[in-house]
DNA sequence: AGGTATTGTGTACGTTCGTACACTGATATG
DNA sequence: CATATCAGTGTACGAACGTACACAATACCT
């Protein structure tokens, strides 16, 4: 019954039940700080009262939400490492691997960071940024996403002679370019194609670079059991 | 005669000239602002009180030296950058290329990150930080550390074969996952040898993965043209 | 040796900060 | 339907901030 009710007073009333309106302006002070640090401030610099600003509300209202500005920052970890680990697992579902892999998963890369800028950026500079709860919340969230990535590499077949370990240790190495990659990316000049390419072509190359180093590893590894 | 008068007041006096008294504030303040970094805190949230704070002298005494905490950045910038490139070429010197040299150079890489750790921290954090100039000026150092390596690689004869901006693309592989790992071994918790030993070796094998790439590359490039 | 330039100090002002407390209005609940 | 709960507001206060200005001390130049 009373989950009827709630439906009927949903619709009746405002489309919005009360949890519901919170979790929005909860969210609009995590894009709220997001934003600021969009234009060129760290975690550690932001104030309670700016993101309450930016989020359009009283300054007092924060703490409706989150104890502190840390604890802030924990949430936005949490959200920004959903959402982007769901963008790179449906990108990797789509790439089938085709020849031209590298160079076509590094556009689809790039794409990627260009649309979610913020939270590239949020990802990227508070990875090694001022605040230790941040920083290892970070390394938490990449060294899932690594794990996932090595999955993807065991049920596309490469490196199939590769220790578990090994494989992780390889997909560390692309996280770790990759994550690298994304504010040069981001601090680009728009319309300077030839910058851009040059860019691209360095990062397509050092991928391959992995690549073909964890290929060869195989082969050492087996050789220096004979 | 002024030369000699000086050395004479020098001498005299308080053995230091005002030039040299006013450098030796202005680097107090430099490492004031290291240290509060040091202590958790990012470059965008330093304030400039603060910094004079720490290093002892009241608050408008920081006019006398920057105009503004960007300025201060920017020369943390330079002296960094002049202090990690003079440690890594030494280091890059003394090691011949013996056997075991990438586990070899990782343990002296780690050497010097846990005794510079301020200048590490600074640039690793810094390097994908809020501060876009500061960003800029540290690429610039990191780009100009990864040609003196690509400088290093050719004079060792490795790699005889390779182009130069292949070697500058290896390098600059390198140097990234160098600055990636300088963060996660600030970061480790003393007295666990175990977690030391297994983030080392897992950095080794990276180095490992992209050494042994490149050499594949040079293959692979005379197969391609086969 | 005396005037000048410059480094560092002291005081002050307006702004912004974090946070405490009392309050309002809407919503969920019994 | 009455009542309790709770998201958000308004006001307030002490602390810290950036910065302007006048000043003190002293190293430098002529």
């Amino acid at each position: 019954m009373s989950a009827f009710s709630e439906a009927f007073r949903r619709k009746d009333k405002d489309a919005l039940t009360r949890t519901e309106r919170k979790d929005l302006t909860r969210n609009s002070l995590l894009q709220a700080a997001l934003a600021l640090m969009g234009e060129g401030r760290s975690f550690t610099s932001l104030g309670i009262r700016e993101i309450a600003r930016e989020a359009g509300m009283v300054p007092n209202a924060f703490y409706r939400h989150f104890r502190n500005t840390d604890e802030l920052g924990l949430a936005l970890v949490e959200e920004v490492g959903v959402t982007l680990r769901r963008l790179l697992r449906e990108a990797r579902q789509a790439d089938a691997p085709k020849s031209d892999m590298v160079r076509q998963s590094v556009r689809v890369y790039q794409q990627y960071v260009l649309q979610n800028r913020l939270q590239f950026l949020f990802i990227s500079s508070e990875r090694a940024g001022g605040s230790r709860i941040l920083r290892i919340a970070i390394r938490n969230d990449v060294a899932h996403f690594t794990n996932e990535m090595a999955q993807d590499f065991r049920r596309l077949g490469l490196y199939p002679e590769m220790s578990t370990t090994t494989l992780q240790m390889v997909c560390g190495l692309i996280v770790t370019s990759m994550l690298a990659a994304a504010p040069e990316i981001l601090d680009l000049p728009p319309e300077q194609p030839l910058l851009e390419a040059e860019m691209i072509e360095t990062f397509v190359q050092q991928l391959q670079i992995v690549l073909l180093g964890a290929f060869s590893w195989k082969d050492r590894s087996i050789r220096a059991l004979g």
